[in-house]
DNA sequence: AGCCTTTCGTTGAATCTTCAACCACGACCC
DNA sequence: GGGTCGTGGTTGAAGATTCAACGAAAGGCT
């Protein structure tokens, strides 16, 4: 199944999967470091808040919020918890399903998105949007669709 | 400073901005467990004895190899210290800087990146470069260099 | 009904990262 | 020489994430 001589990355691919790799770790440190630093939040959670405050009624099932980020259920059941700690988000259990957990936006949480929203939009372009061509960014979203897209056709496979 | 109405992201924006997000959560979680599980390695711990195999007689000074992945230095001097026990790496001081901290391949280390390194490429090929256009992953390496160059030239004012 | 499998979500421990404080040394200045 | 300041690196605790195990409920299947 493995090859034997791999196809190592050519001069520009080695390239640009580096700076792919420095620039993101940057970039995300940064853009939660700016959260953390004027709004107590970190990405993580932000991503988590924007995500109800889009949904119908400002709530979510976990699992649905899990997918939606791309973390494990473990990784949301924390972040829900600290969440509901610093009173942002309250957990109710689903009627429908009764194993079901929802999360909801609070007040105090519907405030703090709209608060922490600009700040952190604006980082985004001064990081990233505005030091791209148009054309470029566009590009970076089609590469990461494919990305998604296969990685979730086909997790990693867990011998069990 | 700040603008009362932000430029919020548009349609195509925000898909991509978002397809970056979770491509790159799944990319990176998907890289790291199966370094993880075939050969013992994290995606950071890989990059490191990467840039320690390129290095002059494989050695570099602690402030450069954090440079280099973009990590804090405590970071790197954790990451070194779990490396060094499992021995594949190993510390000396610095002849030329007494405060300086050289760390240098083992022949294990050496052993071990040359093992894992042909997967890794695999995966870095099957989850990336062959899902993606040649000029749209150039597009990527144009941005995210962008997004380092910005990010290094201003760090985040840390106000003390 | 009973049984088996899967899904939902949580838990607590292990691991990794960040954070603040710290020491040792070098560089510069007087 | 004696300050002062910045740099290089480490430390241990606090915080975040992963991991493995679990209980509860749902969904089949017979």
């Amino acid at each position: 199944m493995s090859e034997r001589t791999p196809r190592w990355l050519n001069r520009s691919e080695q390239h640009a999967w580096r700076a792919y790799l420095v620039g993101t770790t940057l970039l995300m440190d940064r853009l939660d470091r700016d959260l953390r630093d004027k709004h107590d939040l970190s990405l993580p959670e932000y991503e988590i808040l924007v995500r109800l405050s889009e949904a119908e009624d400002h709530r979510m099932r976990m699992a649905m919020l899990a997918d939606s980020v791309s973390h494990s259920r473990s990784r949301v059941t924390h972040t829900i918890s600290r969440l509901e700690r610093a009173g942002l988000v309250s957990r109710s259990s689903c009627a429908s399903d009764r194993r079901g957990v929802e999360a909801c936006l609070t007040e105090a949480g519907r405030a703090a998105i709209e608060r922490a929203a600009p700040d952190h939009v604006r980082g985004v372009r001064e990081y990233l949007l505005d030091l791209a061509d148009d054309n470029d960014f566009a590009a970076v979203g089609r590469v990461f669709d494919a990305v998604s897209d296969q990685l979730v056709e086909n997790p990693a496979v867990d011998i069990r």
